[in-house]
DNA sequence: TCGACGATTGCC
DNA sequence: GCAATCGTCGAG
């Protein structure tokens, strides 16, 4: 079943762990469809978040976050690969949720890329989206083991940000 | 308009 | 250890 606008329309912080063990779901042009066990993620949350993209405010790259739950926010790091988010929460306030990896594909970059992402999908919506979505997977327990550390590579953001516990790691 | 830099990855 | 590669954003 896939995850309602009721779901990502919480805050970040209770979103992000719950979506471990659940699976993110790409169907491409051609009709085929794949399946990833999402068993990583990290939080970001609001302007005062310096690790968070909106703690520069509201700009072309950010708008999105800024908007309802259940909106694909993507952007390119490197000049390389697209990063895919999930946003969350409520209008006006800046959150996401970043897939950091999966139990078939690991990395941020590397699920971008098996999930040929682009621009195109900034703002997409989720919840009626018939080519990205994110379901329930009923063969996993819905409590999973989790394990928290600090966000990865954001050390820019300063000791007090960096150092929380924000990213999210399921034991599946 | 210009230049620095990044929520990464893979190869030397 | 470091290059690849380019959109974004702040400075000028």
């Amino acid at each position: 079943m896939r995850l309602s606008r009721h779901f990502f329309s919480r805050d970040v912080l209770e979103v992000a762990p719950e979506l471990l063990g659940k699976t993110l779901v790409r169907r491409f042009e051609n009709g085929e469809i794949l399946r990833l066990t999402i068993n990583e993620v990290e939080a970001y949350r609001g302007e005062e978040d310096l690790g968070c993209h909106a703690s520069k405010g509201r700009t072309p790259r950010t708008e999105v976050m800024y908007h309802r739950g259940g909106l694909v926010y993507v952007y390119l790091i490197y000049g390389m690969y697209w990063l895919l988010n999930f946003t969350t929460g409520r209008e006006g306030i800046p959150q996401a949720v970043l897939i950091r990896g999966s139990v078939e594909i690991e990395g941020p970059g590397r699920i971008g890329r098996a999930l040929k992402l682009d621009k195109s999908f900034y703002g997409e919506d989720s919840i009626s989206s018939n080519r990205l979505w994110i379901e329930n997977n009923k063969n996993l327990p819905e409590r999973p083991k989790i394990i928290t550390s600090p966000r990865i590579g954001i050390d820019y953001a300063g000791e007090n940000w960096a150092g929380k516990h924000w990213r999210f790691v399921g034991i599946l």
